[in-house]
DNA sequence: CTTTGCACCTGTTGGC
DNA sequence: TGCCAACAGGTGCAAA
């Protein structure tokens, strides 16, 4: 489900209710998710004060003085704010309970999510030491992801979806930020010159940006903490829309498949 | 080293 | 209507 614009959307209708916030107590209803939910894990959060809410890639870390709580939401996963007495329904898997009667739940049918405790400093971690660039960052560039592409030959798309190479760019943002910058999903990261470099650095940013003005995007079921949807389905150009005639040029979106993933693109638009 | 395909899991959809 | 395959917003890992 959720990608950089989703999961910062997260973080920030999150941040008035939570950080300062102690939190009171821990259930966890089913661990079983991605990587089994530490068995330590209500210990070690119980009494903790979060300090802070950060984001690296699709990854949230809610700092604590003793250590980190890093949370992803998978494919399907979702953190909303419930009232204390809300009943858990069947894919609830995790309640942090906080001072003054509010509840963070997370949410994930699909259990790829994760909710891990980090030791500080987070940086540190395995799973986060080898991201690569933040998008919404001065140092996303044309010439850094032409830096990136050197010695490689994949899909420009498939390297778009590298977090090694650039975080939070998922299966939406990349046809859709490819369609910005008229570049084709197919097309090899060795032959693609300078100047489009800078054209897809442009457009990933325009992209993500424009999807967070709208709270992200909701196909099936995203949802912020405050249960409302995004708005950014109503403004995408091509993701799911193969058949629909591209509202640029005219000429039919169309799909195909790269790595098991749906790609679409215009192919008027698209070079 | 890079690239590819699988695996994890549940729910929904579309074709027959 | 029912059944079953294909697919869904991610990503670490093994194999090629």
């Amino acid at each position: 489900m959720p990608e950089l614009p989703e999961v910062e959307t997260t973080r920030r209708r999150l941040l008035p209710h939570v950080v300062g916030r102690r939190i009171r107590d821990v259930v966890v209803r089913n661990g079983a998710l991605r990587w089994p939910v530490p068995r330590e894990l209500p210990r070690r959060l119980r009494g903790e004060r979060v300090e802070a809410i950060r984001r690296r890639g699709k990854y949230l870390l809610f700092d604590c003085a003793h250590g980190h709580l890093l949370v992803h939401l998978g494919m399907s996963g979702r953190l909303t704010l419930v009232a204390a007495d809300a009943p858990a329904r069947t894919h609830d898997h995790v309640d942090l309970r906080l001072e003054g009667d509010k509840v963070l739940r997370l949410t994930d049918p699909r259990r790829f999510g994760a909710m891990l405790w980090l030791p500080r400093p987070a940086e540190g971690h395995v799973l986060l030491s080898g991201l690569g660039l933040e998008p919404l960052e001065r140092a996303f560039t044309g010439s850094a992801l032409h830096k990136a592409a050197k010695g490689r030959r994949l899909a420009v798309k498939q390297f778009l979806m590298d977090g090694r190479v650039v975080t939070g760019v998922g299966n939406i943002y990349a046809s859709e930020a490819l369609f910005r910058a008229g570049v084709h999903p197919v097309r090899g990261v060795d032959r693609i010159a300078r100047a489009s470099w800078d054209r897809i650095a442009r457009a990933v940013k325009e992209t993500l940006n424009h999807a967070l003005e709208e709270g992200g995007t909701t196909l099936r079921d995203f949802a912020s903490p405050d249960g409302r949807a995004g708005g950014y389905q109503h403004k995408r150009m091509v993701y799911g829309r193969d058949g629909e005639a591209c509202s640029v040029c005219g000429r039919r979106i169309r799909c195909l498949r790269q790595g098991q993933r749906s790609t679409f693109y215009c192919p008027g638009c698209q070079k």
